[in-house]
DNA sequence: AGATAAACGAGACGGTACGTCCGGTCTTGAT
DNA sequence: ATCAAGACCGGACGTACCGTCTCGTTTATCT
């Protein structure tokens, strides 16, 4: 045989799927610090057990959860028309639209003390926000067919505009759209 | 007249002291989460109304301590040495050496955590560790100097240095020291 | 001077009264297993801490509220007219009517139970309900005026008068009357 | 037809005797409070199920245990030399020596605070320890030989005596040997 | 020289949440 | 149908801190 079988019963997919919607909710409600394990479980409906059963804290709950789609809007995922720059205009301006809420200021900012406190919220943050995604892919092309001009790669140019738009949210400075919109021009300008 | 005068004893300055150090001691060695005002009237030895007299929070307390100096050291103070490039290297890898060591890296997360928590924090982390510093004013008068060449302003910049560096302490990437003196070349080179 | 003194509020007497009477309510309610400190924090109106702070088990508390008299009815205590033999008798009577009813068998059982899990409830008990009381002291003059008589002394005789009442709460049996009568002549009657 | 057949496997007696041993064992290693269902199921390599399938409570199984003799030593079980005072007194120094020592006493209390929750334990244990068993019948036989001397029932003096054992245990007061030695003699003594 | 009153150390108080244990029920796959 | 295993909802455990509120003592100013 191939494996060592267990019989009894098998975890609860409703549970899991109450609890991660109940952890989205309530952080959005709430943030992340004023997040609670006993809030959770009691808006879940589930005891406090079954989710320290699976998850060891509300960092992992929440890293979960985002990774599920239950924490950002499908809005923040970048587009891809094939213009770069215009792709990548839109959407520092979508970010940046979105810190000019309160809301979105809050959500933010949660975000990042998550990230502050849990290694993998801050894997997947980076990971969901703009390093890992088509943006790299293709400024990196854009830097590949221009050797030697832009030593810069292009994950790191994504990383300081989406370092840029952290450091506005953790210093309550707004950001001014013309502002992003020159940043993009002066990062993607193959030094030309 | 001037004012209502106020018998007794004056705020004691002692008092002030062994808070704003027992603050720094134990955010050094728990870090801002598992900051308790608690134990910081205990570490400091005096009692827990005496903090809640002056300070409203532990987010107060540590944008204080942070002031005083008595929470980043003097070597993340930028250089200046006349050159401009040379200045914002070093700096960038003093900081980038820092977040090398575990120590480093956890105190980084501390204050991201205090600075998205508290917004005093946040103002003042990004005033200490850059933005408002030398090296805005000095890349200013470089960006003033090339008019029309470099339209993102030295602010910008040295804030998307910044935040790349958060960025990668939020997600526990290593920066690598000459990606760091790559970036400072792009950002610092008008354009040429 | 004197001794140490201690600066800082003093115990709060209202809440010892409330916990003492929410125990005492409690455990009438309940029953001693059913008891908690989280009910009984609730239905005082503490905090759990404050109940930690001052007592450290539901048996301590029941201890003091058995010795504030919240627990037992004042009809339990030895009438003395004199006669001892009507006195033990009405005593035991009394004691026995309360067995008749559900409530009162269910309160000696709970009382039992207290007792067999903390040791100061038990003395207390054994205080309150006999061996140390006036018969005790009556019984044993009674004995003292028959030297050679009657070997056994008037406490443990009172003892196994209220262990027979024991015996018979704990397996169910009720108590016939006219048995417990016969018992107490039995025992009372110097050997005659 | 004479009854509904039933399918399936038969109750598995094997599962029966290990969750009576693991209740044996763990009520002497901890205690009546601090048994649980679980610890018994997982010491006796059964599911809890399999416990609460034919068992209502741990007092039930408590109750079985004791019938099963596996709680008791034999030791306590009465004996007869046809000299009914040297029997009773024998008995009682065998009990009064189990109470002498620290486990004895704190088995008795245990086995009182398990018959003060659950009826059939305090019958059982009666029955157990002295009112059904030879010397009640042996006392009455006694009784019954001398009419009218003697009013107090034998099971009821038996009784008293196993009473004083109880609220010695319960009061946490020895029971000096000598004591008990003139107590079985008043009692016995048909009023001569 | 009092009298006044705020600041201080200590810490009790009503609360909230923690992370754990166990109760009793239910589900699964094997026998 | 029973069994071993164990997930599930729920309730209580005992602990840690929160922020507020006394206390009794110590000082600095005002009368």
């Amino acid at each position: 045989m191939t494996e060592g079988h267990r019989s009894g019963p098998v975890r609860s997919d409703a549970a899991r799927r109450a609890i991660l919607e109940a952890t989205a909710q309530q952080f959005h409600e709430k943030g992340y610090d004023h997040l609670t394990i006993e809030g959770i479980a009691q808006r879940a409906g589930t005891g406090k057990q079954t989710v320290y059963r699976w998850w060891g804290s509300k960092g992992e709950l929440l890293a979960e959860a985002l990774l599920e789609g239950l924490i950002l809007p499908d809005t923040l995922r970048p587009p891809d028309t094939g213009d770069l720059e215009a792709d990548l205009s839109a959407w520092l301006q979508t970010l940046s639209d979105m810190l000019q809420q309160p809301r979105g200021e809050a959500l933010m900012r949660s975000l990042i003390a998550a990230a502050a406190e849990h290694a993998e919220v801050g894997r997947r943050l980076r990971a969901t926000l703009g390093a890992d995604f088509v943006f790299t892919r293709r400024l990196q092309a854009e830097v590949d067919a221009h050797p030697g001009e832009a030593p810069a790669s292009g994950a790191e140019l994504t990383e300081a505009l989406l370092g840029l738009i952290i450091v506005r949210a953790l210093s309550r400075e707004p950001l001014d759209p013309s502002t992003a919109a020159r940043l993009v021009q002066v990062l993607t300008a193959p030094s030309a």
